[in-house]
DNA sequence: AAGTTCTTATTAC
DNA sequence: CTAACGGTAATAAGAACTT
């Protein structure tokens, strides 16, 4: 039986605003796309408590947000700063399991199977690192220890902000039992609207789920549907693991307003080129491909892509292999564009 | 028929 | 105008292709 805990940090990016600017504490913080400009096209990064409590949400379009709460303090991202606190968090947590996996700045679970002999000491641990953290940083931090990762984070979950909860082997299944199908992670929401309708059920609780055989959640969800039997029943066989390369390195770029100038959108698309072949550099990687996005002002959006043999390419050649593509969009439609991506695949 | 490539859909943070 | 909806990345399924 393994060890496993969960560590996400409270409200991110809106935590280490406060902390850089402590005159906002106590008030509605909205960190993400600037309200005001493109008529608010993008969404909220991440928000403080203060904020949620009048509806806003990460993933939310800052328009909406923007009419819940005008009087809010919007801030933009400064990604480099939160990945350098994120940099000296992981450093932490690292102390206690070099079997950590960085899901995300400010997610990490760590395998402590072979660090303690059982609960309590994992719990000792998870306060130690809350404790270090909040010593360096000045930040608070959730943690969520169970058996497997699917548990550990669900656990984590219902212990924020700045928690500590332990679900125990044999309740793993219980625990779960009432809960919306939608917490098991890798469920959202269409997999939902799919097994609503094949229960014929309103809502559907991780209990009734656990209703479907094997053998149909196979039918309905191919090779997944066989892991989901498993996580309803609170079982989760996947590991702990350091995360190794990127697969793909991608940018892409909503217009202020939709358009249909090419030269405008060439233009943009250079940029990503230049912005991704540089990170490629960096990274020192094989490129293998090209993938081309655009998403037309409807929000049908497609793809275009191109493999050709591994190598280091420059700037120049990743123009030369995309741009065919992305003219293909161009004249193949007569909508506004609303959006253009580009990235490289990577090769092992 | 198998292996590879291309496209879309879904999910997560 | 009459719902609003970023950016980055992974994974899976199925179609389309090449060999």
């Amino acid at each position: 039986m393994s060890i496993v805990l969960h560590i996400d940090m409270d409200y991110f990016f809106a935590q280490i605003e406060e902390r850089e600017n402590p005159q906002f504490k106590g008030k509605p913080i909205i960190v993400g796309a600037d309200p005001r400009e493109g008529a608010g096209r993008g969404v909220v990064s991440t928000c403080n408590y203060e904020a949620r409590k009048f509806g806003v949400k990460s993933g939310m379009p800052i328009s909406r947000s923007y009419k819940l709460i005008p009087k809010a303090i919007y801030l933009p991202v400064n990604m480099e700063l939160y990945k350098k606190v994120s940099d000296s968090i992981f450093k932490i947590i690292r102390d206690f399991s070099e079997i950590m996996e960085e899901v995300s700045l400010d997610e990490a679970y760590i395998d402590l199977t072979e660090k303690v002999n059982n609960f309590e000491e994992a719990e000792k641990i998870g306060l130690k690192i809350k404790e270090k953290i909040f010593q360096k940083e000045e930040l608070t931090c959730s943690v969520g220890i169970a058996k497997n990762k699917m548990i550990a984070k669900i656990t984590c979950e219902l212990a924020k902000p700045n928690g500590l909860r332990v679900t125990l082997p044999e309740k793993s299944s219980d625990f779960l039992s009432s809960m919306d199908i939608t917490v098991i992670p890798g469920i959202g929401a269409k997999t939902k609207q799919k097994i609503k309708e094949y229960l014929k059920k309103e809502e559907v609780k991780v209990s009734d789920a656990r209703a479907i055989s094997k053998k149909n959640l196979k039918d309905i969800f191919g090779k997944r549907g066989d892991e989901f039997y498993f996580k309803f029943r609170g079982e989760d066989r996947s590991i702990v693991e350091v995360k190794k390369k990127a697969k793909s390195i991608g940018r892409e770029y909503t217009f202020q307003k939709d358009t249909k100038d090419s030269k405008k959108i060439i233009k943009v698309f250079k940029h990503l080129i230049s912005s991704v072949s540089d990170k490629s550099k960096k990274d020192n990687v094989q490129i293998n491909g090209v993938v081309i996005t655009c998403r037309f002002e409807d929000f049908e959006t497609h793809t275009k892509q191109k493999t050709f043999s591994e190598g280091y390419y420059d700037k120049d050649f990743l123009y030369k292999k995309s741009i065919p593509l992305l003219l293909k969009f161009l004249v193949g439609s007569n909508k506004k564009v609303r959006l253009i991506g580009f990235r490289v695949k990577l090769s092992k």
